[in-house]
DNA sequence: AGGCTTTTTTTCGAGCCTCGAAAAAATAGT
DNA sequence: ACTATTTTTTCGAGGCTCGAAAAAAAGCCT
């Protein structure tokens, strides 16, 4: 089964260690990372000595660190800008956006652009996606050292390897290898990542506090996605890309679903499950889009005054609360972001939804159960491709180093 | 967060790694455990004899390994049975069983008792369950070595430390902490598990091919339990010991489900559930107990002609394919095997589960998903806390031997 | 200012561990 | 008996981490 550990693994590993301690801590001392690691301080040093001579890490200035302290004072580690950089493709509906990031994680160059994804054909899509990819990192004023890395994130079903496109509410297109076409064009590596799951990886990042071992991005949009992370870690299927949530069966024979079938939890909490019981349009109507701003526009009915509107969010409270009572049945209770439009009216949405958990097994301890909303999406997303091409840069290119080195050196 | 890698643990791992290569293959040469282990042969040499002089490994009888092929025969290495040896409690609705394991897994003593778990109070049961270990440990007619764990498993929820029952269907009592008691009691570390997670584990060592990355144990009897493996783990909660498969709300506001809600797939699947629907009493009659010959005659019937009784486990399989099309949705399709008294009718389950998780978002690939049946559950349970036991002992006792004694050593 | 204390970082030798190559061992074929 | 073949052991080299001690870089105190 499992893989015995060589003894080159060692030092691998122990570097790789080392970076991801100093990208979660920002400027964190060789004491604090020998702390946070376990390693002895020697072996901190070492270590550390390499990677600033590779050019991955930077020593602070002094000045920055001044801390009153007696005693010599700790010298801040820090990742090197310059080290490399990755870029972010973020497809959503009507809507590309593009960002260059260097090695420490700030924006150095980005471009957005509005489209109409649901019309355009394969190659105008694949091309769009290309082109902007190529105008920024084409671009003369952005000097950037070399991409070691692409991030695409999609709203829809990416396969489990993070190669391809299979399905997605953006477009009526299946089964596009994003990741292969965009490593042919430019021979950077590349993957394609599902949208929730982004939402997820960033969120583990902003505020690992309340984001670290367990928890649930669930994005309440045109329909419900979810990105989850057990043990630390974000689970995704074998076969396809992350839960489908939206897709778990709320009522057997059920409201009408987007995806055909009937009963999912979306068919009563998506945006265009919410309208049309809103509306008072029957449950087996065919889903409508439904921009934000109507979106928002029904939201704000629902709070002036009982009536459909407020029934509406009643209703995808009560399906939301029911499934997440079943996941928590399965995983255990663990904190929730609501993200997307539909977040902003989770005021709407929470009682219901309370009410239902308290029904469920999961929902034992409904009032430890803990929500946190955030209306817009994108930024979450574009904020997890980045952090998912930089921590592949730091496991897998950086981490082995020297030893990639040391071994083309020899043919030299 | 995760802590780096320390030049001993080097050692412990791979000697962790050669134990487990030899428990999973049985009698594997040296020169195969390197393949396996992807370590040299040089290491592979070292740690082997380093774990036959500590009397942990054997080596085979040449004759055993009589292979007719040219060059020096391949000697096999086995565990040595009188290294350690494990006793695995399993305890069940009237029922408890005690085995005491030699490291090879061999049952070298066994001992059974059937007593009134439903009526009987604290003291008692926890005295029946020392007192059974106790005669086996103190037998004279066993010759065991040291005993280095306890396993006991137990049908119900344990909390997630595996040190206590928490609730559980055979008893009225809450909260015995049966793992302290036994350790208090013998001085011989143990833990509480839960049945359906043994279950799973046993079904890993029995048949790998089948169930390795991810799969999916179900329990049908009277409750309606799981044990789920991801990625190649037991997956436990982070607050109870198992995921609460039988507490997924099937039909919101549906029958009354043992644990006092309304509309739990236990409600419709569960032995009670069934038994009442075939009896044609109300969804909401209070649950009761069926024995087993009664469920086995009810499915007898329901073969026989068509009527409630076959009507009954038609809603048994729907509500499990609507519950296990919802998992299926979150960790995507995987094996599945059917355990309990109820499996033995599955051919009656089959049919509706197969078209309702047709109907959910995990059944699009609803031909390739597989089941298996065993009908006999204690045996599972036993053999997968033998083998928790055993596990625990190569990784976590002789894994890191050596060291250990070293250390131990340097003080005398 | 200069010596002292405190804390961080580096240096250095010791001890392990794994690896590859070569040697040794053990058998079947000729 | 000798050779070919396969498995296992031996041995020296190279790396890695560790602990202890030294060096560095401050603040503190007289």
């Amino acid at each position: 089964m499992s893989v015995g550990i060589r003894h080159d693994d060692l030092r691998r590993r122990n570097r790789a260690m080392v970076l991801s301690a100093v990208r979660r801590a920002g400027q964190p001392s060789r004491t604090e990372i020998a702390a946070t690691t376990g390693l002895s301080h020697s072996t901190i040093s070492a270590i550390s000595s390499d990677l600033i001579e590779e050019g991955i890490l930077t020593e602070g200035k002094p000045s920055e660190t001044a801390s009153m302290k007696r005693g010599r004072p700790q010298v801040g580690l820090a990742l090197n800008p310059e080290a490399a950089a990755v870029v972010t493709v973020v497809l959503s509906l009507n809507f590309l956006s593009v960002a260059v990031i260097d090695y420490a994680g700030q924006v150095i160059a980005e471009e957005q652009r509005r489209l109409d994804t649901l019309t355009m054909p394969r190659d105008e899509l694949i091309g769009e996606c290309t082109a902007i990819v190529r105008r920024r990192l084409e671009d003369p004023d952005l000097d950037v050292g070399s991409v070691a890395r692409i991030a695409m994130g999609i709203q829809g079903i990416t396969d489990s390897h993070a190669r391809a496109m299979l399905w997605s509410p953006i477009t009526p297109l299946t089964d596009i290898p994003f990741a292969d076409i965009l490593e042919r064009e430019f021979g950077i590596p590349a993957t394609m990542e599902n949208d929730c799951n982004m939402m997820a990886v960033a969120l583990q990042w902003r505020d690992p506090d309340r984001y670290h071992d367990n928890f649930i991005a669930i994005l309440l949009s045109h329909g419900i996605g979810m990105g989850l992370v057990l043990k630390g870690e974000l689970f995704t299927g074998t076969h396809s890309s992350g839960g489908e949530f939206g897709h778990m069966i709320h009522r057997p024979g059920g409201a009408l679903c987007r995806c055909g079938r009937r009963g999912c939890v979306e068919a009563y909490a998506g945006n265009y499950a919410i309208w049309r019981n809103a509306k008072g349009m029957s449950e087996n109507s065919e889903p409508v889009d439904v921009s934000d701003a109507d979106m928002r526009a029904l939201a704000a009915k629902a709070r002036e005054k009982d009536g459909p509107e407020r029934e509406a969010y009643r209703k995808a409270g009560e399906a939301l609360g029911f499934g997440l009572g079943n996941l928590f049945a399965l995983i255990d209770p663990a904190p929730v972001a609501m993200v997307g439009v539909s977040a902003a009216a989770f005021d709407l949405i929470e009682p219901a939804l309370r009410e239902a958990i308290a029904q469920t097994a999961g929902g034992q301890h409904s009032k430890s159960i803990s929500f946190d909303t955030e209306p817009n999406e994108l930024p979450l997303i574009r904020e997890g491709c980045a952090m998912r091409a930089l921590t592949f840069v730091d496991q897998e290119i950086f981490a082995p180093g020297v030893q990639a080195r040391a071994g083309a050196g020899k043919v030299a």
